[in-house]
DNA sequence: CGGGCAAGCTAAGTATATTAGCTTGGAGGC
DNA sequence: GCCTCCAAGCTAATATACTTAGCTTGCCCG
């Protein structure tokens, strides 16, 4: 029988095309589910990755990666209130459309572990793209960590909120992400004005 | 041998204390480790609760009822802005004494279960408590929607973060979340004065 | 004191990850 | 062109889950 030809990387895009097409493709990722993708029995999977929970990491920094590209795209060329509320719609649509990448996003990056380097490097440099919008808006050095936290926070929990039917009946959950947006742009920009006193 | 003499409240007791004796309580709650709190074997808890599933519900309504008994206690006679203000710090104080009933508190109330409807019923409450602390803003009746989303997004996000070692070094995370709680403010009342325009 | 029911049990089936050890395809050296 | 060797595959086995089926028996109620 001829061999699958398989390889860290092509395990890797299976366990991601198998989490991007369900909600909750993360939660209930298998390496069963990897294997019969391959054509490959489940102990093969092994001889590419280390664990389960390896795997996860592997597919948490392709889908961290996919989110950093996004984010930076969505936010060269604009600046201020305009690149806070892009920032924002750029993430809501991504985890919109890949529901199971973005859940993949949030798992905690462990150390002694090779690529844990490069997640945790990865988780860096989004944050670092989310001071960069909120530099626009002249804040006191010492309150930027406090804005950047309370903009990951809000999107990251309306996000989470939303996916997970937090939110009763949907009476225009657009219309109430845009007030969140209006919240956030007005809540910041107070604070950069009363910091310049 | 003497009977254990379980119940469906016995063994759901032993569930919330298992889950609240750990971080990671809910996600790794096992039937197995309910069966041994109880001195039973792991089937014999199927002569009380139906499934894992369903076990993990139940917990859910508990931690949910206590979330909205604290939630409540918290913003009596209090009103406004230091109505506001009480509230998220009271749930972030939740979650940090409790972080296994708080995580608990994010299951999906499932349809078709009995206690499904006492689940969302407490959910439902516990937004109620949201919307009568922002009653105190002033919002225009059609934005009071989108400011209790965007009051639970921020508060729910910031919890999130800083359970899963989401905020890298820790600047001091009690400043960060009074900075939020000043966005949260400042944003929601200009909205309350935009609309009585 | 006896009947019956529900609370417990064991046994078995399914699904999952993981380890150990074997087999062999196929590329690279001679 | 053949042979060697290694890694990519395999089967077998272990451990931990949940769940169902069917049996046994403690104990309440009449």
């Amino acid at each position: 029988m001829p061999r699958a030809g398989l390889s860290r990387a092509a395990v890797t895009d299976i366990a991601v095309d198998l989490v991007d097409s369900t909600s909750d493709g993360f939660a209930t990722l298998t390496l069963a589910a990897v294997a019969a993708r391959a054509g490959v029995a489940v102990p093969s999977l092994y001889k590419h990755v280390g664990s389960l929970a390896e795997l996860r990491r592997a597919v948490a920094l392709v889908a961290m990666s996919e989110l950093l590209r996004r984010s930076s795209a969505a936010t060269v060329g604009v600046a201020g209130e305009d690149a806070l509320r892009a920032l924002g719609r750029e993430l809501r649509a991504f985890a919109s459309q890949h529901p199971g990448l973005y859940a993949a996003t949030q798992v905690a990056p462990d150390l002694n572990d090779p690529a844990a380097l490069a997640l945790a490097q990865t988780a860096a440099d989004t944050v670092v793209v989310v001071a960069a919008v909120l530099r626009g808006f002249g804040l006191p050095e010492a309150r930027t960590v406090d804005a950047v936290r309370a903009t990951r926070a809000a999107i990251h929990g309306f996000i989470e909120l939303e996916a997970h039917g937090g939110f009763g009946m949907p009476d225009d959950v657009d219309r109430s992400f845009e007030f969140l947006l209006d919240v956030l742009v007005t809540g910041v920009a107070s604070w950069s004005t009363k910091g310049a006193q």
